[in-house]
DNA sequence: TTGAAAGCGCTAACAG
DNA sequence: CTGTTAGCGCTTTCAA
C-alpha cells in the first residue's frame, strides 16, 4: 500500500533507519529532538509502519487470538466486547476464531497458533473438548494462554471465571426454598468445568435437603440437541415430574419455556426456572425469567488483561491464577415469591 | 516458536529453498513428486509457515478485517457467524474491530488499515459516520471494501443488504390494516442507509393511506438515549398517543415493552408493536414480538464470499454490486390478529 | 522443473 | 545518542 518506508525517512532526514525505527517506537535511546523530527515527518508523509515487517523482526505481533465456541450469546458477545476494548486500549488486534463447540475445529485453530500467528490467545474451552494436549504443547513453546469461562482446572495458567458452584447451589436452594421437591438440572456438556462446578453447586443444595440427585433429573444437552429436548418434555409429562429447573446456559433457558408451552405448563405454577443467563430480554419474557447473570464484561475484560499484563513483562513463566468474579443472581416471576 | 523453517526442509531435502517455498504453495511450477516429499518433511517436522515473513514477501496477508458497531446484537452475531465460517473455509483469518457507534473509533481502525495489515475490510458503519472520505482514500490506494447492512449508496464497492424499504412498507401496512393510526417509526440514527430506507418504506405506507409523517412520531435513539426514551413515553401519554410503533432496530424493541410496562399500557391493545430484530426469544416476550427477521447469518456470509472472490482474482478494480437479501415480517402477538 | 540471488521493511545487537 | 551490519523467514524474478 503506502510507498514510503523507514528508509524513506531515513533519508530525508539524514537519519539512519535504525534511528528512525527507534524513534517511531519512542525508543528512551534517542533524543527527543529526533523523535519529535521523526513523528513530524512520518505525521506530514503519512507514514505507517508496516506491521508484517515488523512482527517478523521483532518476534511478536501485537495480536492476540480469542478462540470461543460461539457468538450468538450474550455471554460471550459481551466478554468479546470487555476484550476488544482492553485490546484497542494496548494497541492490540484481536483475531477470532469460533469453534461452534467443536473439537476438531477447536483443535485446528490452534495448530495454527504455531506458527506464531498471535502473541497469546484468550479461550473459551468447546463442549467437545476433554484433555488439552495441543494446549500443553503450545503453551510449553511459549504461548501464552488465559482461559475464561470454561476452563481446565489443571491447567497452569490464568483462569477467569464466575462463581459457578455458589451460583448453582444458591440457585437451586431459592427453588427449593420456594417448594420445589423435584428440580431438574440441564447440563450442556459433561465435560466442561462450568458444567460440573454447577452441577456441584445443585448437588450440595440438594444434599444439604437430604436429598440426592436423581438420575432422570440431570438432562445433558449436547449432541442431539432434540433428544434431549425430548426427554426434558417426557420429565415434565411423567406422574412425578419436575417442579423446577436450573439451566446452567443461557442457550437452555428458551426451550424451557418452549416445552412448556407446548404442554400447557405454567411457569411457574407448575414449573419454576432459573437459568445462568445474559439475555437482556430476560425482564420481559413471558413469565420474566429469573437469572444468574453472569459478570461477563468484566470476564472478558480481566482475562484480556491479564494477558496484556503478562505480555508486557516479556520475562517470567505462566503462573496459575485463579480468578473469580461473581454472578449475580436475579429473582424475577419465573420462581415463586 | 517453531525454530524449523523452509531452510530446515530445503536442506534436508537437498532443494532449493525457493523450491521448497513454491512447494508449500502448491505451485503448479513443481514437480508432484518434490511436492509430496516437501509435504511429507512439513508434516513430519511439524512445519509451520510463518506468516508473517509470508506477508511480508507476498505483500498479502490472508486476514480480513471486520469493522462493525457492535456485537452484543443478534444481527451482527449472526452476521460474523456467516463471515468466520467463510473466512474459515478459505483459509483467510479475520481480525475484529468495535466502533461502537463512533466515528472516531471508526476512522482510528481505518487508519491503521493503511499498513496493509488486511487484504480486505467488511464493513458495517457507525451511527455516527456521514461521510467516507477516508474510506474513499483506502479504496483508491486498493484495498477492497465490502459493504454490509449500514452503507454508503455512493461508494463503488459491494453492499449487501436487506430489503429495508419493503420491509418496513410491509411493516407499517401490516400495523395500518390492524386499525393503527397514530404510528411511530423509532429510529438510530438520522444519516444511515438503514435508517432512511426503512423510514421511507414507512413513509410510503402512510402516504397510501392518505397519511403524512408526523414530526412527533419519529423518534430518532442517538446521543442522549434516555432523553429520546423520555420522548417515546410522552408520545405514549399524550392525548392522541401513538397506538403503533415500528422499531427500526433490535435495540429499541425493549425500551418499548419497558415504556408500556411503566405506563401500564398493554401491548398490543394500547400499543401495537412490530420490530427489526433477530432475537431469539422474540417469540417468547410478553407479549411475543412480531419482528422483521433478517437473514443476517446469510449477509455475513455473502459479503463474505463477495470479498473473498474478489481477493482471489487480483486483477480487476472493485464495481458497484447490490445484493439484497429479503427479510421476512413474523407476526406474532405484539401486533392484533 | 529447479536454483541463485535479491529483496520485502523492519528490528537488533554492537560499535562508535 | 546515532549508525552499521546482519538478519527475521519467506517470496520473487530470472537463469539454468
Amino acid at each position: 500500500m503506502s510507498k514510503i518506508t523507514i528508509k524513506t525517512l531515513a533519508k530525508e532526514l539524514k537519519l539512519s533507519v535504525s534511528t528512525v525505527s527507534k524513534a517511531m517506537r519512542d525508543s528512551h535511546e534517542i533524543s527527543q529532538e529526533t523523535k519529535l523530527r521523526v513523528n513530524e515527518l512520518a505525521k506530514k508523509l503519512n507514514y505507517v509502519i508496516n506491521p508484517y515487517a515488523s512482527s517478523l523482526g521483532s518476534k511478536t505481533s501485537k495480536t492476540i487470538g480469542v478462540v470461543i465456541p460461539e457468538v450468538v450469546d450474550s455471554f460471550f458477545a459481551l466478554a468479546i466486547n470487555g476484550i476488544e476494548s482492553v485490546a484497542q486500549e494496548n494497541g492490540y488486534h484481536v483475531l477470532i476464531y469460533l469453534t461452534h463447540e467443536s473439537r476438531e475445529k477447536e483443535q485446528n485453530i490452534l495448530m495454527d497458533f504455531e506458527s506464531g500467528r498471535v502473541d497469546g490467545v484468550l479461550m473459551s474451552v468447546s463442549r467437545d473438548t476433554q484433555d488439552h494436549l495441543y494446549i500443553d504443547e503450545l503453551m510449553q513453546a511459549g504461548l501464552p494462554f488465559v482461559f475464561f469461562d470454561r476452563v481446565f482446572d489443571d491447567v497452569e495458567t490464568s483462569q477467569i471465571t464466575t462463581n459457578d458452584y455458589e451460583s448453582a447451589y444458591l440457585a437451586t436452594k431459592h427453588l427449593l426454598e420456594h417448594g420445589c421437591k423435584e428440580i431438574m438440572f440441564l447440563a450442556y456438556s459433561k465435560s466442561l468445568s462450568i458444567a460440573s462446578k454447577r452441577l456441584q453447586g445443585y448437588t450440595a443444595a440438594l444434599a444439604e435437603q437430604g436429598l440426592v440427585v436423581a438420575q432422570q433429573n440431570v438432562i445433558t444437552f449436547d449432541h442431539d440437541f432434540n433428544a434431549s429436548y425430548l426427554q426434558l418434555k417426557g420429565r415434565l409429562q411423567e406422574a412425578n415430574r419436575s417442579d423446577g429447573v436450573l439451566a446452567s446456559v443461557e442457550k437452555l433457558a428458551i426451550p424451557i419455556y418452549q416445552a412448556c408451552e407446548e404442554l400447557h405448563l405454567s411457569i411457574p405454577g407448575d414449573l419454576q426456572v432459573i437459568s445462568f443467563s445474559n439475555l437482556d430480554t430476560a425482564a420481559y419474557l413471558n413469565p420474566p425469567l429469573s437469572t444468574i447473570t453472569q459478570p461477563a464484561f468484566e470476564i472478558g475484560k480481566v482475562a484480556a488483561t491479564a494477558l496484556m499484563t503478562f505480555l508486557k513483562r516479556k520475562d517470567s513463566v505462566q503462573v496459575k491464577e485463579e480468578i473469580v468474579i461473581p454472578s449475580t443472581l436475579v429473582v424475577r416471576k419465573s420462581t415463586k415469591a
